[in-house]
DNA sequence: AGACCAAATATGGTCAGACCATACATCCTG
DNA sequence: CAGGATGTATGGTCTGACCATATTTGGTCT
C-alpha cells in the first residue's frame, strides 16, 4: 500500500516539552543567569500542573544541553542550578554521531582545519592583542612540554592544549566550545596518529612554525603552517596536495 | 564490594547514565544504524535491571542529541528509532545559550563568517565538483527568488537558502549542521537587518558577487565577497575595517 | 473473496506514591 | 560553646496504574 503515513512528524505536544518552554520563559522573564537556582522538582511539578517525572525529563534535557546541573542534598548549592557548559553537549553529540557513522572522521578533521586556520589568521592579524598574547604564551608552554616527554598519551595532552590555545586566541567562546568537542572526540585517533608517525619532530616543527607565524603577524604563513600540520597528522587519502 | 564514596565533584553514577552507556554499547556491538529500532522501554528496563523511568530519561537524552525519535502506537515504525539529527540539538543549544547570555550574537556572526568564507574558498577551489555544481545552482535559484519578492520574511527565507547552499558546497555534514543551527538561531536578527537596511540591492550584489567568484574559481574573490557581505548585513561596531 | 468494522495489543506518555541517599540545617547535650 | 544527634529538603529511583495512539488481528457482512 502506498499510503503516506503523512503527518506523523507533526506536533505531538508532550508534557515535558511544555515544562521546557515554561522554564525557558521563566529564565527569560526573571532574568535568571548562571548560578541561580530553579525551584525544586516537586514544586515545579505542582506549579505547572504536571507530574514530577515530566519535570525530570525536562530537566534532563536542559542538563544534556549544558544549561543546568543538579545537585542532591540540601542547601544553597542543592537543586537544579543554571550553568553554562555548551561543550559537554557538543562532545556527546559528536561522539554519538561518529558512532552512528552519521559523521565521518574526515569531516571532523576538515572542520578542525577550518577552525584552526581561521584562528591562526585572526591571531596573526592581531599579534599584540591581549587574547593573542595569552594564547601565544600557552602555545609556547605546550610546545616545551611536548619536547619534554616521550609518552604518546602525554604528548597528545599537550598537543591538545596547544591547539586549544590556538582556538582561544580570537576570543570566540562558541568556536572554542566546538574546538574542544572536536578534540575530545578524536582524542584516541590522535594518539594513534602520534604512535604511527613515531617521530614527533615534524609535528613540533609545525607547532613552532605556527607559533612563529603568529608572533610575526604573518597571516598567510600561519594559515599554511596549520594546513601543513593537519595534513601531516591526518593524511587525507582522497586529497593529494 | 568496592566502596568508593565519590567526593562531591566526582562522578555520581546515575541509573539513566548507565542505561545510556549500555544503549551505546548495544548500538556499537549490534552495528545498529539509522532506521533500526531499539527495544521497547519496558523491555529495556527489564534487561538492564532498572526502572522504566530511568530508561525514559536516557531515551530523552538521546532524543535531545538527535540520535533517536520516539513514535507511539504499534508496528514497525513505533518505538525508539535511531535517527540522525545533529542539527536540532545544535539549534537548541545555541538558542538556550544565547538566551543565557553565555554566547553573544557577535560570536555567532563571526562563526558564520568563518564557515562561509571557508565554504566559499573550498567551492571556488573546486568549481566543477558535483557538490559545487549543485550548490551553485541552488544559490542562483535563491538569488532569483530574492529578486522576485519584496517581503522581508520571504527574502530572509531565500537568503537562508542561499547561505545554506553555500555551506553545503564542500560536502561536510558537520559544518552544514552547525551552519543550519547558526542561521536558525539568528533568523529574527536577520529579518531586522533586512528591514533596517531597507534596500536589499546591496545584499543581492554581494550574493551575485559570491556566486560569480565561485563560478570563476577565484578563491580570493570569494572570500572577500563573503566578508564584505556579512560586514554589510551585520556591521560590527568594534571592528572598523 | 473481499471489504469493512470491531476488538486485541504493543507502544510511548503521564501521573501518583513510596522509598532511598545525600547533604545541609537545626537542635540538643555536655 | 563545641560537637554530635536529629531533622529535613533535595534529587534519584522504582512500582504500578492508567491513558492515547496506531497497528494487528479476527470476525462479520455483502
Amino acid at each position: 500500500m502506498t499510503v503516506e503515513k503523512a503527518r506523523r512528524g507533526d506536533a505531538r505536544p508532550r508534557a515535558f516539552e511544555e515544562v521546557l518552554a515554561r522554564i525557558e520563559e521563566r529564565i527569560a522573564a526573571d532574568g535568571l543567569t548562571v548560578g541561580d537556582r530553579l525551584p525544586g522538582e516537586r514544586q515545579l511539578a505542582e506549579q505547572l500542573g504536571v507530574g514530577r517525572s515530566s519535570v525530570r525529563e525536562a530537566l534532563r534535557v536542559l542538563e544534556t544541553l549544558g544549561v543546568v546541573t543538579s545537585q542532591v542534598g540540601r542547601g544553597p548549592d542543592a537543586g537544579a542550578v543554571l550553568t553554562s557548559r555548551p561543550g559537554s553537549a557538543l562532545t556527546e553529540l559528536l561522539r554519538l554521531h561518529l558512532g552512528l557513522a552519521t559523521l565521518s572522521m574526515r569531516e571532523v578533521i576538515d572542520t578542525r582545519l577550518m577552525i584552526e586556520q581561521w584562528a591562526a589568521v585572526r591571531a596573526a592579524t592581531a599579534p599584540s592583542a591581549a587574547s593573542t598574547r595569552t594564547a601565544a604564551a600557552r602555545m609556547a608552554e605546550a610546545v616545551a612540554a611536548m619536547d619534554a616527554t616521550r609518552d604518546a598519551a602525554e604528548f597528545v595532552e599537550h598537543d591538545i592544549a596547544f591547539h586549544l590555545a590556538l582556538a582561544e586566541a580570537p576570543g570566540n567562546r562558541l568556536i572554542v566550545a566546538v574546538m574542544r568537542a572536536l578534540r575530545d572526540s578524536v582524542r584516541r585517533y590522535a594518539e594513534d596518529a602520534v604512535v604511527r608517525l613515531g617521530d614527533t619532530g615534524g609535528l613540533q616543527d609545525d607547532h613552532r612554525r605556527i607559533h612563529r607565524a603568529i608572533e610575526d603577524g604573518d597571516a598567510g604563513a600561519a594559515a599554511d603552517a596549520v594546513a601543513a600540520h593537519l595534513a601531516r597528522a591526518y593524511p587525507d587519502p582522497a586529497r593529494q596536495s
